[in-house]
DNA sequence: GTGGTCTAGACCACT
DNA sequence: GTGGTCTAGACCACG
């Protein structure tokens, strides 16, 4: 399981390790019942605080897509997939409506918010 | 002149009221040695803390804006519109560059996130 | 406001916390709006990590008692204070519930128990 | 020799196997020098941790309900029934104590607190 | 081994 | 001042 931090940006950390734990299960790398690596594994694995990965176990059981057992770990709920993709394409959608609505505002074009869009999605940056 | 504040978005304050100067004077609806409200009258105004409008103020007259003179208020300076519209442009850049980052966090496909994004400069709801 | 905190139970402070503060709003004792203390401000009087309080304040915002404004503090939500009430009394009678059985699971009467009820209700132990 | 183990509550195993044992003992259905299943054995039959059977061998044979001899297994150990049944009731009333604490932290009286225990005790479905 | 709670700091962003 | 995130440990309970 390839989970990855960038510290440089202004992304909380244990919302990226949530989010990418979310798309595993959607993409069914992560199944029902499949166990998560234990908070201390991966707080070395990332090289992280323990209570920074604890943090993002605890949203993702807060939000239903695991089960944490005392003791034994945590394991990975049953979850609709469909719907948690439908929620995912939601969030960036609403993410980028207000770029875009921001650019409108400083009196953008759309070709030309559309050209800044096509720069970035062209470039590779990690 | 007219500024909003919209306390329920996740937007900073002081960011807004920067935002919406400098539009007004890229605009032209602010000229060079205009003078802006003072601090106090715009937070009254607003109903917000001075401070905030004073971040605000600092942040203009940081990128060169705004001259402040002791005293008197802050002038709008000689503006390269230009500059400001590329400054802009680098504002709206970095907030498509995050969303485009969490869509690939999400294990979403490029292609996905342009289809997301051609759906929402199609539609006309700003 | 009065929030008593006992490090020597087995309760988590963050939970005591919580649990003192929707009963506080269920009691009317702080009304929609109330400002809380601040997470330092409180962790200094109750002389525990402010990360504790903080993780009490969340729990509070995640269950919708509360709402916070970065910078600003955490203020209490719109509460109907009579669901509230029903919520709590179902969780202790959970408990009590639970209590009962392993009672009867012992072997104690339904009057054994009672009297064991009777005698910790009866004494003052704070 | 019949014991059940409940995963999906929140008692830990140990002691609801500890807690079973005694019962027999008290009830006079395991008597002295009576031998105890192995401990591979249990945890085969429950399907559970060894350890953990270990766990509650050991905590029996603690509080002198059991003896161990090594290399033949653990043995009911003299009992005197009526302190077992003090120390059942000790546990009931640290249980109740719990909830009571609880109630009295959301602020209920002692007279609700003692209305709810009366609607469960009232009620038939243990 | 595992998770659950807690500490006493730190740095950052917002008001 | 405020909240938001993070660290690098600690101790406890459970398996």
């Amino acid at each position: 399981m390839r989970i990855i931090v960038n510290h440089g940006q202004m992304v909380p950390i244990y919302e990226q390790i949530a989010d990418q734990i979310k798309t595993l299960i959607r993409k069914g790398e992560l199944r029902e019942d499949d166990l998560l690596p234990s908070v201390r594994t991966l707080s070395k694995e990332l090289k992280i605080s323990a209570l920074t990965v604890k943090k993002a176990y605890d949203s993702l059981e807060n939000a239903g897509f695991t089960k944490t057992v005392h003791g034994k770990g945590s394991y990975v709920a049953a979850t609709d997939t469909e719907l948690l993709l439908e929620e995912q394409k939601k969030e960036i959608e609403s993410d980028l409506e207000k770029a875009i609505r921001k650019g409108r505002r400083f009196g953008l074009s759309d070709g030309d918010i559309r050209c800044l869009f096509d720069l970035i999605l062209g470039e590779e940056d990690a």
